[in-house]
DNA sequence: TGACTAATAGTCATCCCGACTATAAATGCG
DNA sequence: CGCATTTATAGTCGGGATGACTATTAGTCA
């Protein structure tokens, strides 16, 4: 339907385009994600995942951003993480009129802003492993989002962004197996990041006392690579789809 | 933005949303994509990525097959590979009006349709080295899908999207060495694909004689595999980014 | 002081992979 | 016909990464 002779405005129709959100953390151990309860028909009281649309001279990634800040209370966007996913756009995915809808995955470090109020409804932290049946297609979004983020973590070193600036191996390999929902062995664990050139790098001075017990843990912080070869992969469950 | 009494008509711009497909082949050797000349302003006489209108019934998916096959004539998607590979929506990406398009990526074995007449100007493949300067963002659009090919030859068995129902070895071989510009060791190469289960499997009968010189190689099929674990890394030119 | 906990160090066998050599089976040229 | 050439296939060898473990260190808590 490429028009030889120009844009036809009747070749087309017009879609209300949005962004959606799957931002997630780590809290107390468990993934969290940040939703927001509709208050209205469609989904009346089903959980959402935040989003809005984008405005007439933003790109998506803009709109991603400014809904992220107003979600969160996030102001610096420094080592934060936002990724677009990809874009749903199914017809009937909301009953209402056409909208297609642009996702991202975001990460946050732990103690995000407990969700600043803008004019949406207030956004919550909620357990990954406990969502109930999300509005729209947004189950859907979430899983695909979830599978982005677990990949990406073999391949980069995306798990820092989970962490605050300093933190220590240990917290490092609970983003692992929090997101992975697998144990890993420390030892091993702890080998193959040293081994990564620019995956961390050790802060001079300090040991931090973990708070409790045990031996205290040196801190590191993120280094400069990104990209993670050879891969840390997911334990095997044997050819995994 | 998200508007807790339903959706506002001016809350939101609409926009022009398409579709636009960088299509792979090889041919010859090399690596070719599909490919077609701009009649009119803006770009007039540059080449663009395929592509068109998301119809007011229809996905982008939807749209990309349809487009796909208005472009090169194929019929049957089976065998053939579509994926989505991101959207692009700066708001200036199109001088004449707002439009937000979803880009995919394909791959097609070697003897496609020499690309079917459809309402649009011819398809015609031009290999990828030597693509000019595109229209738009195309540019920029071709040269993420090329590198999420490169990408998913690492970790997932689609080299044989490239191929004929039965190939050789040697043919698969060809498909990475091309898209990924790098020779191979041959028997290492081959090791590697047949220690993988699943990925290719051996046609009982024949061995094709290559057409040409050289000890007849054995045929194969593409295997029920799709994941490829652990991964057929490009020769590591020591930290891609 | 002594269990307990967590971090860190180190060992060992295995598998994967890059580099390489050798053999087999076809073509084509002299 | 014989031999160089070409391509496919088989196998070897060493090093590095990794999974499974054991041991030691340095703290807290009762």
């Amino acid at each position: 339907m490429t028009s030889p002779e120009g844009y036809d405005k009747y070749a087309f129709e017009p879609f209300a385009v949005t962004v959606d959100l799957a931002v997630f953390t780590l809290r107390a151990g468990t993934l969290q994600v940040l939703l927001v309860e509709r208050g209205q028909e469609p989904y009346a009281g089903r959980w959402a995942l935040p989003g809005g649309f984008v405005l007439p001279e933003e790109s998506a990634e803009q709109a991603a951003w400014r809904e992220l800040a107003e979600e969160t209370g996030v102001t610096d966007g420094s080592g934060l993480h936002l990724e677009q996913l990809r874009t749903y756009s199914e017809p009937g995915r909301d009953p209402r009129m056409r909208v297609v809808t642009v996702a991202f995955a975001a990460l946050l470090p732990d103690p995000p802003a407990p969700h600043g109020g803008g004019d949406a409804a207030q956004a919550q932290w909620l357990r990954f492993d406990a969502v109930g049946p999300l509005a729209f297609d947004h189950d859907r979004i979430l899983a695909d989002a979830h599978e982005r983020v677990g990949a990406k973590l073999e391949y980069t070193c995306l798990a820092t962004a989970f962490c605050p600036p300093e933190f220590t191996l240990g917290e490092l390999q609970q983003v692992y197996e929090t997101v992975w929902g697998t144990p890993l062995d420390r030892p091993n664990f702890r080998r193959k990041v040293l081994a990564t050139p620019g995956f961390v790098e050790q802060v001079p001075g300090a040991a931090r006392l973990t708070g409790g017990r045990g031996k205290p843990a040196a801190l590191y912080r993120a280094g400069g690579a990104t990209a993670l070869h050879p891969p840390l992969l997911r334990p095997t469950t044997e050819g995994r789809p």
